[in-house]
This record gives C-alpha cells, structure tokens and sequence, in this order.
RNA sequence: GCGCCCGUAGCUCAGUGGAUAGAGCCCCCGCCUUCUAAGCGGGUUGUCGUUGGUUCGAAUCCAACCGGGCGCGCCA
C-alpha cells in the first residue's frame, strides 16, 4: 500500500503545516507499519522526531496534529498512545475497496516502473577452467532472484554471466594439456569435463612448484592474448566443453537469458583503460608496475595501497579487466545501476574498483553500483564447505541429492495416503521441491551473513520453507478443483467483503506486495521476500482453518473465492520472483 | 599487524533509531464424518558478545575490547 502511506505522508505535513504554521514545510513525516497489530495498521512518530525542533512536549504536538489531520475517509480516529506515538487503524471498508480495485489483476495493483532503469546483474561468473561447485550457488540465486524482481517492476535487466575465461590459469591449462593431452587441444570431445578438472588440478601443483612450467604458461598466455590461432583453438575447445557443463546445472536452477560475457571481451580494452587512467592523472608507476593509489587504504605498514592495473611485466590483471568491464558497462551500455552479486570476500578488491572507476570520471553521480556481497556457506566445522575429503563439492551432485532426497520422501508419502502419479508428475514434484527447497533455504537467509549448509534443514518440509508456500498454493488449487470453478471466470460484479478477521488479515496481506518489491529493491535483500510469502501463507492457512470456501452461502462464497485467487496469484508470483514454480498437487 | 563482515531463545535465523525484542525448528497439550493435518490453536525459552559514549529513546549509531568468518602489492 504505498499510494496509502504517500496519502497519510501528506495528511499529516499538512496538519503540521495548518498547525505550526511555515517552517515546518521542511518537516519529512515518517509513516511505518504498526511495530504490533494491537496499535492498528500504521504509525507515525513525527511527534517524538519533533518535539526539540518545536519545543514542545510530543504529546502536546500528537493533539495539536490530530486535531488538524483530515483521514474520515481512511482511517477510523488516531489515537496517542505511550510517549506520543500516533496510531493509525485503516477502515475495513477502505480496505475493501482496495481490494475490491485489483482483484482481477494479475499484477496485484502493481504499476510497471514508470522511468524503466537499465540495470545490469553480474552473476554466476565462474571459472571455466573448472566445473562449478557449491560456492556458486548463491551468487547465481541471489543474483538471478534480484533480476527477476527488477524486471517484475518493469526495467531493463541484463543477466551478464562475467566468467572466468582468460589468463594464467588458461596459459596454465594449454601449456599442461600440449604436454599430457596433445588431443584435447585439437578435437572439441576428446576430454570430458571431469578429465578437465583433474588436469586442471594437476596444471596447477605443476604450476606452483616449477618455475619453468610458469615460464611455458605465462608464454601461452601471452599467445592467447595475442591471438596466436592454434592457442586461440584449444582455448575454445576448452570454453566449449565448460559452457556445456554449466548449461545443466543453469538449467536445473531455472536460470535464464544470461548473457556470457567474460574477461576475455575486455582483452583489447585494457590497454585504453590504461591510457585512459593515465590521462586522468591517477597512473603512477611503483616498482614497475602501473598502479593507481587508493584513498582510504592502507597496506600491511600503514603506507599507501595501489590498485595495480598493469605488472611489471607489461600484463594485465583481473582489476584491469573489471575496470574495463565497469568502464563499458556504464559508458558503452549505459547501465544506470550495476549489482555486481560476488562473495563478501571480494570486498577489497571490488570497492578499490569502483573508486578508481569514479574517480576516473567514468560513471555518472546518479548511476547506482552495489556490492551485493553474500557470505560464505560453510561446513558443519564452521569453515567452508567441503567434502568428507577435503574436496570441493560439485553444484550438479548437490542439486541431484536434493532432489533424490525429494524423491524418496515424496514416495514413501504416496505410499503412506495410497496415492498414484504418473512418473512425469513425480519427477516434476521431486524437482519443484527439491532444487525449490536449495534455492529457498539460501534466498530466506540475510545473504550478508555465512550459513551452516544442512541438507536436513533445508529439505525440512515444514517451517519457512519452499514447501510450506507450495502447499498453500496447493491448498488453493484444491479448492478451485473440488468446486469446479475456474477462478479467471468468476463474475466480474462479485464483490469482496472482509467479514472475518482472518479474510481482513489476508486482504492486508495481499495488498502489501507493492511495499514488500520496493524494500527488495531498495535494499536488495532477497529474504524480505520469502518473509512476506511465509506470513501471506500463514494467513492463508489460518484463513482456510477458520473461513470454510465451498460451503459458504452466497455472496461470502465468491467473495472467498477472489481472496482464494489473489493469494494464489501472490504465491505463484513471489515463488517466481525466487525462481521457483508451484504445483498443482502434492 | 591492517581491513571488511558477523555475534539476538537450546538450535537455525528475522528485526539496523521508537512501545512489552520476534519467527521457525525442538519439546508438551489440543484439533481430521467438512475445500490435501506438508495444516491450525495453545504452552515453555533471552545479561540482544562485553564495557563505555551519543540520544527524549539504542539490539540498531559511535569507540574500545572479546569471540568467529573472510581477505590483505603484481593469481583470478
């Protein structure tokens, strides 16, 4: 409801304004969610925030407001409670009427943005010179989450895939596979992916212990770099095979229209981005090396911190590329916010990034870059997911237990009530719930914070899970079914009447969807999504505990039935938002 | 050593300037002749890491300290 909020904004700075006369034209009037439904819907503070500023007792002010405040056409009277707090309690017929407005909307009342912004999402990126593991899982949800909201409110999204496709650990992997495996390099299949990752491992123990390997690979890279054409072959051999392997593990996620745009795209920038960091004064040579000195850091003796962006030996590193990516990003494509979805541990390299970036002059004041950073998914031992042995685990095997274990527990409940599915809707459940149940464990935590990966936890069935929302949806679905009623065709004259305090709850609910995208987007928090779907869910269940549909005498019925198909909507959308569907039975 | 993030109920976590700090899990009790009980109702649970400070008001802002995670000059 933020038309309402903007309405009772404005109310009550023109009481403020009728009362205190000029002056108070400067006073913002904060209007928020009852801290607890016993105070009603909204309140305002504006007494106690203004209380030194007019020198007066806040009680004293909430009077002089109240009395001035016009809301009989909202609100039933405010009231001043504890220190001079002023409640505010809607009317039910207000609410009625507002849901009554969007109760064929499929959008629940909510507008398209009105001034679409172009944003870009960075997600996924990884590394192609491996296979992606679990430390994937939350950059590529979070960020495929926050792009399927910002296109819901209606702006241009660009999913950019920033992979992990050029330097060292290329040169690295050439120069081993000319070695070991001349065929790999000349053939598209003459490796599997798996083959790939060993020799990845094996390039890289190589690597670390023998300089005259380095020496072979830093050349190879310096050939790919350069466009040397048997070098530049096997390079695309080996993206082919890789891009292969992540389009499963994309698919199973239900993550689409990336758009793959790796460190290789920036390669013939760089030497611009140099010259244009030079031009802008901020390029110091430091022992050999091109740096630009960063404000605000300090390095390991207190001195000043440079953000190298290009080494001693005339090559680039990742800080130049991202340089480059920024640069275009924001003068190429004109993105007006960038959400860069990385691990909080990238935090040091990625602010040193977009300081160096403004202060180059590249991006406008009013373009939004965010650090959307997350944290680490962690072992039961606290420190970062692993397997038993020590290796890192693989996104696909994580992803298949969780629908194996779907699987099992969705049989034996068949089994269990003597029900039949066909195979198809089995395996259709066993993935719904499954990969539903991974995706919405991560996306209902404060992604700042690390979490403790359990499979237990996350494929607990009740609780604030995906299947808790799934089967509320369920629920809905039952009715329609049941009552032979096709909820798009119910009579467009039908009226909804919020009798029941479980039916007002509800529509409440329902008609918070428009302030629960806003605060998404604004603090690009995906959890405030699953907060709202798990209180709309229990709303619903105590709305179908109390309030019987079918059996209803008219016009409660179809007045239940619209509130029946506004939740379902507002479900079957939120879960979507997440990125994960609904079923029709379960 | 420096930097960033985190510390809230037995467990997992919400809550980032306002009223008596919330939810789920766990545990106990009650509710299926009625739209799927993967549900609903009721009950127990707190030095909001510690100590100071700012404020009419602090879990929330600031400082120091303690504990955990992560990172730190030419890998990405």
């Amino acid at each position: 409801m933020l038309d309402l909020v903007d309405t009772l904004k404005l109310r009550f700075e023109e009481a403020l304004k009728s009362a205190y006369g000029n002056g108070s034209d400067s006073y913002e009037v904060a209007i928020s969610p009852a801290s607890n439904p016993q105070f009603g819907d909204y309140q305002t503070n504006l007494a106690l925030t203004l209380s030194k500023q007019l020198k007066q007792p806040p009680r004293a002010i909430a009077e002089a407001v109240i009395g001035k405040v016009d809301l009989k056409d909202i609100c039933e009277k405010p009231e001043i409670a504890g220190p001079g707090f002023i409640n505010l309690k809607v009317a039910t017929s207000y609410w009625e009427e507002k849901i009554n407005a969007i109760k064929s909307d499929p959008r629940l009342g909510i507008a398209k943005a009105k001034h679409p912004r172009k944003v870009i999402v960075e997600l996924s990126s990884p590394n192609m010179a491996k296979e992606m593991h679990v430390g994937h899982v939350r950059t590529t949800i979070i960020g495929d989450c926050l792009a399927r909201v910002y296109e819901f409110a209606g702006h241009d999204v660009t999913r950019l895939n920033h992979v992990g496709d050029w330097g060292t650990q290329f040169g690295m992997l050439v120069a081993y596979l000319r070695e070991v495996c001349p065929d790999a390099l000349t053939k598209p299949d003459a490796i599997s992916l798996g083959d790939l990752v060993s020799f990845y491992r094996q390039a890289k123990k190589r690597f670390d212990a023998d300089a005259e390997f380095q020496n072979i690979s830093r050349q190879e890279v310096v050939k790919l770099q350069g466009g040397d054409p048997d070098t530049l072959r096997a390079w695309k051999y080996l993206l082919e095979q890789s891009r292969h392997e992540a389009q499963i593990v994309y698919d199973l996620l239900d993550v689409h229209n990336l758009i793959e745009r790796g460190e290789s795209f920036y390669n013939e920038q760089l030497p611009e981005v140099v010259r244009d960091l030079q031009k802008a004064g901020l390029c110091v040579e430091d022992q050999g090396a091109k740096c630009v000195f960063l404000e605000g850091y300090k390095n390991e003796q207190g001195g000043p911190l440079p953000l190298i962006i290009q080494k001693s030996d005339g090559g680039y590193n990742y800080a130049t590329s991202d340089l480059a990516a920024l640069r275009y990003r924001v003068t190429v494509e004109r993105a007006e916010e960038i959400l860069y979805v990385v691990a909080a541990d990238q935090a040091d390299h990625l602010g040193p990034v977009y300081q160096v970036a403004r202060r180059a002059g590249w991006v406008p004041d009013n373009v939004r870059i965010e650090h959307v950073q997350f944290g680490v998914v962690q072992g039961e031992d606290g420190k970062k997911l692993k397997t038993r042995a020590g290796e890192t685990i693989r996104l696909k095997d994580l992803l298949q237990e969780g629908m194996d274990r779907a699987r099992a527990e969705l049989e034996s409940r068949l089994a269990q009530e003597g029900r039949t599915e066909s195979e198809e809707y089995k395996q259709q459940m066993a993935r719904a719930i499954g990969i539903g149940a991974v995706k919405y464990f991560d996306l209902s935590l404060n992604r700042i914070t690390n979490y403790v990966f359990n499979f237990d936890k996350m494929l607990s069935l009740s609780g604030n899970t995906a299947p808790y929302m799934m089967y509320a949806y369920v629920r809905i679905r039952g009715i329609e079914r049941k009552g032979e009623i096709d909820f798009s065709k119910l009579p467009a004259s039908a009226k909804v009447i919020l009798g029941e305090p479980v039916e007002l709850d509800l529509a409440k609910q329902l008609l918070a969807f428009d302030e629960m995208i806003e605060t998404v987007t604004r603090d690009l928090l995906p959890n405030r999504i699953c907060e709202y779907l798990f209180e709309l869910s229990q709303k619903f269940n105590q709305f179908y505990e109390k309030a019987q549909v079918l059996s209803a005498p008219e016009p409660v019925r179809t007045s239940r039935l619209i509130l029946c198909h506004l939740t379902a909507e507002a479900i079957k959308t939120g879960l979507s938002l997440l990125g994960i569907s609904v079923l029709e039975k379960m």
